[in-house]
DNA sequence: AAATGTATTTATAATAATTCAAAATAACAA
DNA sequence: TTGTTATTTTGAATTATTATAAATACATTT
């Protein structure tokens, strides 16, 4: 559904080097998960995997997570549950959080990204070193009116 | 720190009331407690309530945050770690997180937000209704260098 | 003031999400 | 192969949150 280029396990193992990561069958699997479902949490990956054949404890998929988070091959999304949601998009853009439905979507408006990022550098306090800007836009559907 | 006007007993009596709530005691403490942390976890309103005399159970303070929210006189704040945390500011504004020191702090734009929210309001898919932007400013102070 | 019904709080147990520690396994280099 | 290090597994430990049932407080009517 998201940007599908080809995520062939060769390309993935490169990536992983390229990062400075070896490239274990485990995070191949984990990567081709986070692919398939663009940002996930870390029981959704799980899941997402069990129902392969990969059998992988769910330590391992947290493991996996962090160390690929750490080399910036993920980042981590900011969310409104107490559970914590990895991206595989790497580069800021928006989210919808449908709020009746829990649905989270992305919105790309890459020009509002970049104003926005400008904006704010131009006046982030002196010491700090923008990283990114996260956009998020909760909504709900017009038919449940709050 | 945030911004103090002066918080009495009877105005967030009164405001508890005007929001459908009840005033009890609890959460009087807990909206006070809000007020001078500004946003915070149910744990943090639980210690610094702790530092004073009122005994007040953990579960109470989810309890109350919870009633506040769906009052409307907290918001969810979206959050890097996986715990929930709570705002007393219901209007819209950006927030730091400066991710060597955790630290989280306010950063106010108000054209900014105005333009971002026309903005996304235009391009929101059909059906959806906007209920407000969040913002989030992530950085490390440049000693700590990535 | 007593009685009633409802809302709220408490105490505690249960669940969910995440992390930790130690042993087992795999990968790698000498 | 052997030794070394990184990774994964298992399972327990922590942390965060929610659920349940009993106790208490509140508000209203009598």
């Amino acid at each position: 559904m998201e940007d599908r280029q080809q995520h062939t396990e060769e390309e993935i193992r490169e990536r992983l080097n390229q990062s400075g990561l070896k490239a274990t069958p485990q995070r191949v699997l984990v990567y081709e998960a986070m692919c398939a479902l663009g940002h996930a949490s870390a029981d959704a990956v799980f899941q997402h995997l069990g129902a392969g054949q990969g059998k992988m404890t769910l330590a391992t998929v947290y493991n996996v997570l962090e160390s690929m988070t750490q080399a910036g091959l993920l980042i981590r999304r900011p969310s409104f549950s107490s559970k914590m949601y990895f991206d595989v998009h790497t580069d800021a853009h928006c989210h919808i959080y449908q709020q009746d439905t829990s649905e989270i979507s992305d919105f790309c408006d890459e020009t509002l990204q970049r104003n926005v990022e400008a904006r704010i550098r131009a006046q982030l306090p002196a010491g700090l070193q923008l990283d990114r800007v996260e956009i998020q836009i909760l909504c709900h559907s017009q038919s449940h009116e709050a």
